[in-house]
DNA sequence: ATAAATAGTAGCACGGTGTTCTACACTTAC
DNA sequence: GTAAGTGTAGAACACCGTGCTACTATTTAT
């Protein structure tokens, strides 16, 4: 006879995410089921629909909190770098990410789950790595480092080329023969391209 | 011996890609399913068995057709262009191929299908698109458009700031209020980043 | 302390999915 | 004509997300 027990609330919708999340790290996305979830978490199925919309609003929790992560080791500096560095380690901190957390990085950007959307609040957390990124343009652009320009319109370039590699290196073939030292190429020509003519 | 007549079999097969392409881009892949896809081609379920492995099979032939007409779309020169904007128009074709066919182009590289992996085959229908791109900076190299290096290092570079921004633009939230423009200046500032120093 | 409200549980049910199996009809080869 | 092969329809299986009901344990109001 199975001893039913009360979880706490507060601590119920941490203990579906951490769930989640591992299950989708460890099995892919076809594991991220409800059945699967709640016992990964040692919650009843319904607790899902108690603490949250359904499947895809805990999906959405879980991308949530990877932006928030996301946003926080964007903005790391790295020891002993000055400004004009800061461009390049947030590129290798970016990539970092990527491949500690490869399939959430793939929720989070390449839409992996049908039929999932981020909700409004999720796109303003998305927002806020963006957020850093034109923090950093701004700072290198004062010190004419970047040639001048809409910050947002760089951030997006940037942006672009930076998601471009990591998620073709990720998910479809990979072409370059050492992955690490490309990159870096990358985000040099990236930076000379962005530099004043 | 006993060779049998193909005809309707290779006409099924085509019937079934042409129903599932369909349905993929008006529908969106969540309508991609073996019940809808045969419904749609006039075909029994069992057919999709019969002449593919499965759904994913399917899908993975939807892809690899959809590679085959990229590859074309990459190459077309366009007239009064010299050498020197062979990859801004190649650039610009890509994009045009991402918009004109979305759902496509996100079954193509942005894995949307949950299980499905590209089969070999369609690895080297991919490949021929880079082969294309590869050939176009191989011309520019010589002409000393772009600095000398590895072209298929050059081309994933290449390959990823494309993808990316087109990526981005397509399926999560796009930041740069004039989409087109931002674009070409992208393209513009990616060509001086790979050019001689 | 006691009773009511709350919040969790188990388990079944529904419609939908990919997939497989069986039984039947039609075409084609010899 | 006959037999093999190929297509069909339709049921079935094991999943899936999602609700519903009945029950129980905790919390809270009185």
């Amino acid at each position: 006879m199975a001893v039913r027990q009360r979880t706490s609330s507060a601590q119920i919708e941490d203990l579906v995410i951490t769930a989640a999340l591992a299950l989708l790290e460890d099995h892919g996305v076809e594991a991220l089921t409800v059945r699967e979830i709640a016992r990964k978490a040692g919650v009843a199925p319904m607790g899902l629909y108690n603490h949250f919309g359904g499947k895809l609003d805990v999906v959405d929790a879980l991308v949530r909190q990877g932006h928030d992560r996301f946003a926080i080791a964007l903005d790391q500096p790295v020891k002993g770098h000055g400004i004009k560095d800061r461009l390049t380690d947030a590129g290798l901190a970016y990539r970092a990410f990527a491949h500690a957390n490869p399939r959430l990085y793939q929720l989070m950007f390449m839409q992996s789950v049908t039929g999932y959307e981020p909700s409004t609040e999720t796109a303003i957390s998305m927002g806020r790595s963006i957020q850093v990124l034109v923090g950093h343009i701004t700072m290198m652009q004062e010190q004419g480092i970047i040639r001048a320009g809409e910050p947002l319109e760089i951030a997006q370039q940037i942006w672009s080329n930076v998601h471009g590699y990591v998620s073709l290196e990720l998910f479809t073939i990979n072409f370059a023969p050492r992955p690490e030292e490309a990159y870096r190429k990358l985000l040099d020509d990236l930076l000379y391209g962005l530099g004043p003519r």
